[in-house]
DNA sequence: CCGTGGTCCTGGGAGC
DNA sequence: TGCTCCCAGGACCACG
C-alpha cells in the first residue's frame, strides 16, 4: 500500500524520466479511476514540458511549464510502469515523452486518482488545504503533536492516520512507529504522556526514513518505478506478524480498529 | 466539533 | 478444478 515512503520513492524514480521532458502524447484508456480523469487532461498536458516532480502526503505532483500540476494518488495498488511496451489490462494512463519513454499508470484495483490543477496546488487542490504537516518536516515535532492531540479521545492510532494531524502515514507505518515508540495503538490520543510524544515523533521519522532508504517497502502490489519487484519488506516489527514474537519477548496481537487491522505488542506497548 | 462506520474497487488467498 | 467468500486499504461522507 503506497504510503509516504512509496510515493516518495515513486517520485524520485519518475524524475529522471520526466523532468525537463516534453510530453508528446498523453492517453487515457478508460474514463476514470476512483473518480473520472479530468476531461481535458490529455489536451492540457500534451505539448507541455515537465518542470519538476514533487510529493505532498501520499500524492505525487507532476508540474509543467504551463503551471498545470497533475496530482496522482496511487491508492492501494497503483504504480508507474516505466518499462514501456504496450498498454495492458490495468494500465489506465500513458505519458509519452520526447525522449521516447512510455510511462504507464498501472492500478489493478483502481483506488487511485488523477487530478489537474492550474496554479499553486498546495493552495488550490482541495485535498491539500486541510492536510497537516509533513512528518519529516521540522515543524512536525512533539510540541505540535501535543497541541494537535489535546483533548482528543480517539485512539492514538486513528489520530495518526488522520491526514489533518500528520500527512502521509498509513496503516503499516503507524503500527510500526507505535511499536517503536512503545505506545499502545488503543490508547486515547490525549492520554499519551507528554514525555512519550518526542519518542513518538522520532519513531515516525525513523520508520519513514528507513523505508525511503530501502526504496519504499511494499506488499504484493507495489513495484518500484523502475518496474522491478525489489524491496519486499520482510523486516516489519509488528505489521502482519500476528502471533509472532515482538523484540521485547511479548507476542504480537492483531486487533481491529475502525474496521482496519492493528498489530501491536501488549507487553511493551502501553 | 468529534468519533465511528460505511462505501468505493478488484485481485488474491482461503476454504469447501 | 472451480466456485464463493472475504479481506486489503485511503479518502470521503453520512450519521449520532
Amino acid at each position: 500500500m503506497p504510503e509516504l515512503p512509496e510515493v516518495e520513492t515513486t517520485v524520485r524514480g519518475l524524475t529522471p524520466f520526466l523532468e525537463g521532458q516534453r510530453l508528446v502524447a498523453v492517453t487515457t484508456f478508460r474514463p476514470d479511476l476512483r473518480r473520472p480523469f479530468p476531461a481535458d487532461l490529455a489536451q492540457r498536458l500534451t505539448g507541455a514540458t515537465v518542470t519538476s516532480l514533487s510529493r505532498r502526503a501520499k500524492y505525487g505532483i507532476v508540474s509543467t511549464d504551463r503551471d498545470d500540476h497533475m496530482i496522482f494518488h496511487l491508492g492501494m495498488s497503483g504504480r508507474w510502469r516505466t518499462e514501456g511496451g504496450e498498454a495492458g489490462k490495468h494500465d489506465h494512463l500513458l505519458l509519452e515523452t520526447g525522449a521516447g519513454h512510455r510511462l504507464f499508470l498501472h492500478d489493478p484495483r483502481r483506488f487511485g486518482s488523477v487530478d489537474l490543477v492550474n496554479g499553486d496546488p498546495l493552495a488550490l487542490f482541495p485535498a491539500f488545504v486541510t492536510l497537516g504537516p509533513e512528518p519529516l518536516a521540522d515543524d512536525f515535532d512533539a510540541a505540535y503533536l501535543a497541541r494537535a492531540l489535546a483533548g482528543r479521545r480517539a485512539p492514538i492510532k486513528a489520530m495518526l492516520l488522520d491526514q489533518a494531524i500528520v500527512a502521509g502515514l498509513g496503516n503499516i507505518y503507524v503500527c510500526e512507529a507505535l511499536n517503536l515508540a512503545k505506545i499502545s495503538p488503543l490508547k486515547p490520543a490525549a492520554d499519551v504522556p507528554r514525555a512519550k510524544l518526542a519518542p513518538l515523533v522520532h519513531a515516525i521519522k525513523a520508520v519513514l526514513t528507513a523505508a525511503i532508504a530501502a526504496g519504499g517497502s511494499t506488499l504484493r502490489d507495489f513495484l518500484s518505478p523502475e518496474g522491478d519487484l525489489g524491496y519486499f519488506a520482510k523486516d516489519w516489527r509488528v505489521y502482519g506478524r500476528e502471533d509472532e514474537a515482538c523484540e521485547c519477548g511479548g507476542t504480537i496481537v492483531r486487533t481491529i480498529q475502525s474496521g482496519r487491522s492493528t498489530f501491536h505488542c501488549p507487553k511493551c506497548q502501553r
